[in-house]
DNA sequence: GCCGTTTTCGGCCCGACTGTTTTCAGTCG
């Protein structure tokens, strides 16, 4: 099945969300609940196409009906309870609850009191000043409700990792130099490293409360304001994104990091797991349930201990059994930039010289390096290598190696003569280009390009460009057991820009007993350090630090490279 | 609709902000 199915799959789940809510009057339904939880697994993990119904069953947050969904969905390219639903609710109404601050319950109220059934008609009722002057919708006035419409999609719009995360990184920076600030920190998805953005979340420890959301509110960047409270606000900035702001007191920078951090199905869940304790979490506090009694305002850390769990990092807390494996004690030991050894594709700036990027690779505490250098550019390549021959015979305390990296033809063979086989330490397979081929080619690629024995890394696996290019399809079981048995390492990329390989298929590999490589996939000495996205990264596909090569020691690491392949 | 080492039925996180509500509903995260 492919993955351009997969995603109007996920466009009928969410659009069943919708249906559902209105269907059921604007309540809060459990129904749409579950259909959204199953628009993000099926979102997350490209498996679900061929899974069996007892497989899509026993993954957390689906069960029998939404399994049989998927399952209908993939048999019949249809869902009938959503064909069903269309008829009762048309297109053009649901797209009304796409305005921000706009919910069923009011789209509904517009339809049956004032005859409104599309974007065309609500705006002619704005005009015609009939909308303020239904009970209880006085206050929309035509200039407010003016600017959601012009906002309207925003609640759902998703911007790539590598966009935002600049742009977020500004306003926390302006933020932080404020003098009655002490300290402001990036939440939310961002601090998950998800690959898409909805919003920012900056979180700031003030006693001035006032004073921060006033300079925050005349910041130049911000074009429209949403909400504006005593302790939070949330606007637009540049290209609609938006910006929400919370303002906190020492005592609570805790408890609210863990809430604005940790994705919604997380904080459900540990918030249920406290009840079972007869205790309450909120983002202010852990208490005693019923009463004001607080037992913690402290550090992420102590508030999962006294809920009796180790900490969870963000990349984990999704809601997909994080909670469940915590208290099993078999989440696991993830990657952090203090246990990696060393870094397997790097490069150096030709102006800068190689000698910037060891003293990097020295501070990080690394015994080993890898540059790398391009088959194809044949001047690089020569570069390189009298570089590393140089170096490596000065260089004792950091054992440094020539890694070649060639790119996969569409049949998965690459092209580098014997003299390069011979000079380089070993081969990085990168995958590049040749999107259009189908499923079972792009398959058969991948394993032929492991198949060479020079080939220790497969690099970019997906191809993906976040934003721009989903990523190639291919059977992930057959291309999992294919490096298992050529004993290949899969790169998680670095760059923003990819993240590759998505974390569905890192977590299906950790879990099949694959080996992995974090890649800082620097161009300089700088980029060295922006190997903590890909360890962050790491975190989302549960990866443990055991299967992670770079983890290993010096001794360990030369003797998996050295390892004849059988 | 999902879930369960107290439960296969009866629960289901919790709070901020907005509007015009004099005590609460709707929306959002």
């Amino acid at each position: 099945m492919t993955k351009r199915s997969r995603t109007k799959l996920v466009d009928a789940l969410e659009e069943l969300v919708a249906l559902q809510t209105l269907a059921e009057g604007g309540r809060a339904s459990f129904r749409a609940r579950a259909f959204a939880q199953a628009a993000k697994v099926v979102a997350d993990d490209a498996g679900t196409s061929n899974m069996s119904l007892a497989r899509l069953k026993a993954l957390p947050g689906l069960g029998k009906s939404t399994a049989e969904v998927i399952q209908e969905y993939f048999r019949t390219g249809k869902i009938a309870r959503l064909e069903e639903l269309r008829t009762q609710y048309p297109r053009e109404l649901v797209e009304l609850t796409r305005i921000p601050g706009l919910g069923a319950k009011t789209v509904l109220r517009l339809r049956d009191e004032a005859g409104i059934c599309n974007l065309a008609g609500l705006q002619k009722a704005i005009r015609e000043e009939r909308v303020g002057k239904l009970p209880g919708l006085g206050g929309w006035t035509e200039e407010r409700m003016r600017t959601a419409i012009s906002h309207i999609g925003a609640k759902h719009d998703r911007r790539p990792i590598h966009i935002v995360l600049p742009i977020a990184e500004s306003i926390r920076n302006e933020l932080a130099h404020l003098p009655e600030v002490s300290g402001a920190y990036l939440g939310g998805s961002l601090r998950r490293l998800e690959s898409t953005i909805a919003d920012v979340d900056v979180l700031v420890v003030s006693e001035e409360p006032a004073s921060v959301l006033s300079f925050f509110l005349e910041m130049p960047r911000v074009t429209d304001v949403i909400v504006e409270g005593k302790h939070m606000a949330s606007v637009y900035v540049e290209s609609g994104l938006q910006v929400d702001l919370r303002v906190c007191t020492p005592n609570e920078i805790g408890p609210a990091m863990l809430h604005f951090s940790s994705g919604r199905n997380h904080n459900i869940q540990l918030r249920m797991h406290a009840h079972d304790r007869d205790l309450s979490l909120n983002e202010h506090s852990l208490h005693h349930r019923g009463t004001d009694d607080v037992v913690s305002q402290g550090s992420e850390e102590e508030l999962y201990e006294l809920l009796g769990l180790p900490w969870i990092s963000p990349g984990l807390r999704q809601g997909r059994g994080e909670i469940a494996a915590a208290l099993e004690n078999s989440l696991p030991h993830l990657v952090d930039v203090d246990c990696l050894q060393g870094d397997l594709r790097t490069n150096y700036d030709e102006s800068e010289g190689v000698e910037l990027v060891l003293e990097a690779a020295r501070a990080l505490g690394y015994s080993y390096l890898a540059i790398a250098s391009s088959a194809e550019e044949s001047a690089a390549k020569k570069r390189v290598q009298s570089e590393v021959g140089q170096w490596r015979d000065r260089t004792s305390d950091l054992l440094i190696l020539h890694a070649g990296v060639v790119a996969i033809d569409d049949q998965g063979y690459s092209e580098y003569s014997e003299e390069d086989r011979a000079n380089y330490d070993f081969c990085i397979a990168l995958l590049d280009g040749h999107h259009q081929l189908s499923e079972s080619e792009q398959t058969e690629r991948l394993i032929t390009a492991m198949e060479d024995p020079a080939v220790r890394i497969l690099a970019q696996s997906s191809g993906r460009q976040i934003g721009e290019f989903r990523g190639i399809e291919f059977d992930e079981r057959a291309v999992l057991e294919a490096a298992r048995e050529n004993d290949v390492a899969i790169e998680i990329g670095s760059e923003l820009t990819r993240l590759d390989p998505p974390s569905a298929f890192i977590r299906r590999g950790s879990e099949a007993g694959n080996l992995f490589v974090i890649s800082s996939c620097a161009k300089n000495a700088e980029e060295l350090q922006q190997i903590q996205y890909g360890i962050r990264h790491s975190h989302r596909g549960w990866l443990d630090r055991a299967m992670c090569i770079n983890t290993w020691k010096r001794a360990r690491f030369e003797e998996w490279l050295q390892a004849p392949y059988s």
